[in-house]
DNA sequence: AACCGTTATGTTGAAATAAACATAACGGTA
DNA sequence: TACCGTTATGTTTATTTCAACATAACGGTT
């Protein structure tokens, strides 16, 4: 039994217009500069992937990643300078929060689920 | 835009044994001395509550709601010593967790997602 | 111009999750 | 014993979410 979170930004009515899973993938499409490959590393599916940043880029009305198709190489995926510096500043994030989050558990929870006294 | 979380104990495979939406059930329960009411005030199906709870014990190999069946009134159902304590211990996590959450968004994410030079 | 791999979308199917419906069991009270 | 409101479950339907399938557009290369 382990503390769990989903961190995500919200507009108030639309949920989960960036999290964890658009974090990864804006992560894939660095390393790979595809998105097709980038799905495919995720095992995710270009539509889906290309649906979240999509979603994300409407969401924060902004453009994360420049995209091109055609040419020699059919096409490409890469961000942009401010879909880097999301990138960046939510890994910090997620940290910093995991961080607190562990230590709260540490402090509030973990004695009382995983103790020892099952008296029932 | 605003951040959000998530906040759940899991178990390897099975997710979502224990989060925010079974606190606010042992918390109206608390208050209502029944899982009837204590359903119909946050609008969820008896079926469904009765379900979480359930699930929740088994997760946690414990029982947090003493139910009673029959009688004049029916039937009743009241959080359990451990139910209170872990209903006390949750409410203290959640705070702590939120209030680091807004601290790390403040720090790390806020200016760049809200901030103002929108170029494109 | 034909080819290739990638972006760009619509559409349809499948799987997970929750809501809705339907009964049965219980046990004080009248 | 009949009644009432609640707990206890099974079942069936609707909703939401994601995977799968299908095509078109693009534009350097050959």
């Amino acid at each position: 039994m382990k503390p769990g979170i989903k961190l995500f930004l919200h507009d108030d009515d639309a949920g989960g217009l960036f999290g964890d899973g658009k974090y990864q993938l804006l992560l894939a499409i660095r390393e790979h500069g595809s998105l097709q490959e980038a799905a495919r590393s995720l095992g995710r599916g270009y539509r889906k992937a290309w649906g979240d940043i999509r979603k994300a880029e409407k969401a924060l009305g902004r453009k994360l990643v420049k995209r091109a198709r055609g040419g020699s190489t059919g096409g490409s995926s890469e961000l942009t300078e401010y879909g880097i510096r999301v990138l960046d500043a939510w890994k910090e994030y997620r940290v910093s929060v995991q961080d607190g989050i562990e230590k709260a558990y540490e402090r509030y929870l973990r004695e009382l689920i995983e103790g020892g006294n099952n008296d029932r």
